[in-house]
DNA sequence: TCGGAAAGGGGGGAAAACCCCTTTTGGTAT
DNA sequence: ATACCAAAAGGGGTTTTCCCCCCTTTCCGA
């Protein structure tokens, strides 16, 4: 008897393939295909519609990958969800795992892992390339750094990240100009960036604002 | 005899997934994969490699889609170029068919319509989804405002987008620092913009550097 | 109650960024 | 050969940014 196995994405050509690539394995049946979280759910109602495992897209409308994930640890925690995707933030990996995702697997994997991952899964629960075990440890690291930023240092940040000068910034948000240049500093040392740009850069990869 | 296809794409895994689909399509087989422009551009030069039709990502890395597009086009021009991608960015899109791209299929259209594509484009020359055209006629509006930038300008664009000084940019291209402060200046009169903030934001918002 | 963060504000100087205007250089079209 | 144009480079000035070290007020916990 042929392990089951559930697609998740919404992109339907990518999800049709990858289907055809899982029933070339042997061992590997696919069930059906779904296009967002929300359809998987619905699915999932129907006893004999349950999985072994699914493989899920991260980045989907309207359910995403990081809650359709969660409800299905806490409803079925039977099935082995694998993530899927593009996706390199950090934050949306970590995101998946703490969800309870067993594994996660970049799309530009090779098929022989995608493979190894299901049998993986099946045997010990869990699939975790060197690349992401990497990831976990390094972010280990820094993460419990607190280092919480200020309700009027992220304002401010949102100022920086356009034309206006410092003396313009302190004007709008009715404070002196010096004391701007005093979260300026303190935000170059706690952030270890040496100027307005790099000021930028980190808003950008913090999504503190949207370009 | 069937209709040779090349995959480019970094995501290796859906390029494989891909070709599993279209070497399942009456008439069509896969001659091989390639993971970016660069390596396609290498493979190309043995006659032997030369396709009837390249299922091309816009989103690679070193090369991305558009430029490889564009190189083939001018090099092989029987070669049919189909662009295949989650992009929706209208300036993308609209880039790749200028580069000569005869289609634009999006990764979430079924495999049906993949199969109907690989064989319109062998007959007519070119097959376009109805999101597509209207997308174009929307577009001949405002398309041709011009304004090229220089290649050594962009270069300087993506050093302006880090923190080093304008000095440093110019001992890493090379130049003196006034060349360098000249490329600035032109650049912020042609853009419209006030200081180095808006340059960065000018960058991300038309794609110029990856934060 | 004492000490010390945390938040707001300040002086001043060096460096970088900004702006305008001129000169040199090299290719190329006439 | 000449005239022209763009890229590269420079002169010199003003404004902004960056980086010190300093002060006051408030508030909170030991």
């Amino acid at each position: 008897m042929a392990y089951t196995v559930v697609i998740v994405d919404d992109h339907v050509l990518l999800a049709q393939a990858i289907q055809e690539l899982v029933n070339s394995f042997e061992g590997f049946e696919t069930l059906y295909l779904c296009k967002n979280g929300k359809e998987l759910l619905d699915k999932l109602k129907y006893a004999n519609n349950v999985p072994d495992i699914i493989l899920m897209d991260v980045n989907m409308p309207i359910i995403n990958g990081i809650v359709a994930t969660k409800t299905i640890n806490e409803t079925y925690p039977d099935i082995n969800v694998l993530a899927l995707s593009v996706e390199v933030d950090e934050d949306i990996i970590l995101g998946m795992l703490r969800a309870g995702a067993k594994g996660y697997l970049m799309k530009d994997t090779e098929k022989e892992v995608l493979h190894e991952a299901l049998e993986e899964v099946m045997r010990h629960g869990y699939y975790h390339t060197n690349t992401i075990a990497k990831l976990l440890v390094g972010s280990l690291a820094k993460a419990p750094s607190g280092e919480q930023l200020k309700e009027r240092e992220l304002e401010f940040i949102k100022h920086a990240c356009t034309e206006m000068t410092y003396k313009q910034i302190a004007e709008v948000m009715f404070l002196s100009p010096k004391t701007i240049e005093g979260y300026r500093d303190s935000l170059y040392e706690k952030l270890n960036i040496k100027n307005r740009i790099g000021l930028i850069l980190y808003a950008i990869r913090n999504n503190l604002f949207v370009p």
